[in-house]
DNA sequence: CTGAAAGCGCTTACAG
DNA sequence: CTGAAAGCGCTTACAG
């Protein structure tokens, strides 16, 4: 006769039924609307429910009916405004829908991610919304594999059973150039982190829209840190003298490029216009504000809340990418370039 | 007899065993690490769990052991870079002791933190660390009433149940204030919100500091958005033309104060001094990088998870308050006062 | 409309 | 060292 005494501290639903006169069946069926239980006995429920403040257990109810109405949201870093704002929209949108979200910041360590995917799979939740560090990381298809709905964020996933929310990263580079060409910019330099997707699409829209605009590129990689963005900022602007346009494309770049620009007086737009990457808000607060290409965060966050929903729906349907435009936020950094000497 | 077929979709320690010819109990003890297990049959489990790809169902697990190892955070505004750095020092701490992270948003809604108290207490969390919006909410004692560990951060909550970590608001005022009195003002302004615990006890500390120094206060609620910053920091301007010296209590406040002095053109440090709440990024982008008071957000999201590892450990120690102190870091915005005309 | 019973996928006390 | 069995707290198909 094995048996495993375990203390049990909370109230459960055979407590309830005890005290209600009722079967714990009944008690199940108030607790989740189900409509046949007569008029007495689900007020009789409620009742006992309230006085003894019980909770039903979630695990329990998440076991026996094969679902938890959880999402994973993997991010590389929650302190990066543009994942603060996209982890709140994503919130929102789940806690609508009756999803909880499970936080993963993976430190853009592929280690990490590579963990907290296995933990996803454990836990068993509905969905993942991944925002990856490591692409083509394995537990990836293997999730895929057990049927776990995927939606890539931001940056794609090297399987395309995975849906995607994308931004126009290569649209939207080109519409700054073709902002600062519209002024009159001919020297127009770019500083990026071409690690990473969204950097290196940035870079291919500059180069398409430099090309057919006839002019020549002036491209300083700047890593992911604002000590990069300062370094790079210091070069490119040391080994093109000619330069009367910026664009920093990303927020942490961008805040390294207003200090050295700020440190060596140069004026901003008189001498050198700028167009930013990410709509910070601090982009308002420093001299001039910035003009920037804002990303549709929310928007974004909204769509992949959906394309999870719908694929928890419908595991067959056919895999779906958005990709959504930036839009340009004109403030006071833009002017034409000065005259020539 | 009745049944309740319910597809099988994923592998179960059931096919494990039959595969290796040994009972779920063996496999059971090979996952969990019990050294009781012969090295031929401990060799053969994981050869079969790593060709099926086997992943335990957590949920099956925590419901038989009773435990969750996921804690609950509870903040207002993820996206609000204060939390945005607490909630990451959090998840890394968390982490790194084997807990999960769900995460909860109020959005400043009493509301929502009553619902996401609710749903935590369903989840069987191990734990939760509040920033409470309603620190007097009815389910905060009953979360205690059902033994879950909580930890107040940031701000305090109204049972004497619960551990908290708190910054030295109060202290931190009297430092900025006495700061600038040391470089000779006798005219310093606060701007605060004094609806938020935080924020009343920098007013505290302010006052206190002012009347031990002799000077009379000069003070306008601020409110909570950037907005009300602005329009706040335009009546102190407004009203009190003597002020050489400001002190915006909180990051959104100072925002809207910087755009007011740089829109009026007033000079800093030259004409107005200013110590800053919040030590954010941003603030060195800005012209003159702002001297501030830094929290120590990890060193209090280390102690949070601390207090609530003990806590679970020992449930009945008694609570404890840990109050750190805030750190003046001195950058431009802060010189003498201009001399009298 | 209601209850008894089975079962979700694990873990573990007990027996051998 | 290993297995059979019980049980964590729910839900639900089935019978009445």
């Amino acid at each position: 006769m094995a048996t495993s005494r375990i203390p049990r501290s909370s109230l459960t639903i055979r407590d309830v039924a005890a005290r209600a006169g009722l079967s714990p069946a009944t008690v199940s069926r108030v607790l989740n609307g189900d409509m046949t239980v007569r008029d007495v006995n689900r007020e009789r429920v409620l009742e006992v429910v309230a006085q003894l403040d019980y909770r039903p257990n979630r695990v329990a109810s998440n076991l026996r009916r094969q679902k938890v109405e959880m999402i994973g949201v993997i991010v590389s870093d929650i302190e990066n405004p543009h994942f603060a704002q996209a982890v709140r929209a994503i919130e929102d949108a789940a806690h609508k829908r009756g999803y909880r979200v499970l936080l993963c910041n993976t430190d853009e360590s592929a280690d990490k991610q590579r963990d907290y995917l296995n933990i996803l799979a454990g836990e068993r939740v509905s969905g993942v919304i991944i925002s990856p560090t490591d692409p083509s990381g394995a537990q990836i298809g293997e999730l895929l594999d057990l049927g776990v709905p995927m939606v890539a964020f931001d940056r794609t996933v090297n399987d395309r059973r995975a849906d995607a929310v994308l931004a126009d990263n290569v649209g939207g580079a080109e519409v700054a150039v073709e902002y600062l060409v519209g002024h009159g910019h001919r020297s127009i330099g770019l500083l990026g982190a071409f690690s990473v997707e969204t950097g290196l699409n940035r870079l291919h829209g500059y180069e398409d829209a430099m090309r057919r605009a006839g002019l020549a590129t002036h491209v300083v990689e700047a890593g992911v840190r604002v000590e990069d963005g300062r370094a790079a900022a210091e070069r490119l602007l040391d080994e093109v003298p000619s330069l009367t346009a910026l664009i920093p494309a990303s927020n942490f770049i961008t805040a390294g490029a207003v200090q050295v620009l700020r440190e060596r007086r140069v004026k901003v737009p008189g001498e050198v216009s700028v167009v930013a990457f990410d709509d910070q808000v601090w982009v308002n607060f420093i001299d001039p504000p910035l003009t920037t290409l804002a990303q549709p965060v929310r928007q974004m966050a909204t769509t992949a809340i959906e394309l999870l929903v719908d694929r928890i729906a419908e595991p067959d349907r056919p895999s779906r990418r958005v990709v959504l435009d930036f839009h340009l936020r004109v403030r006071e950094s833009c002017g034409p370039p000065p005259a020539q000497p």
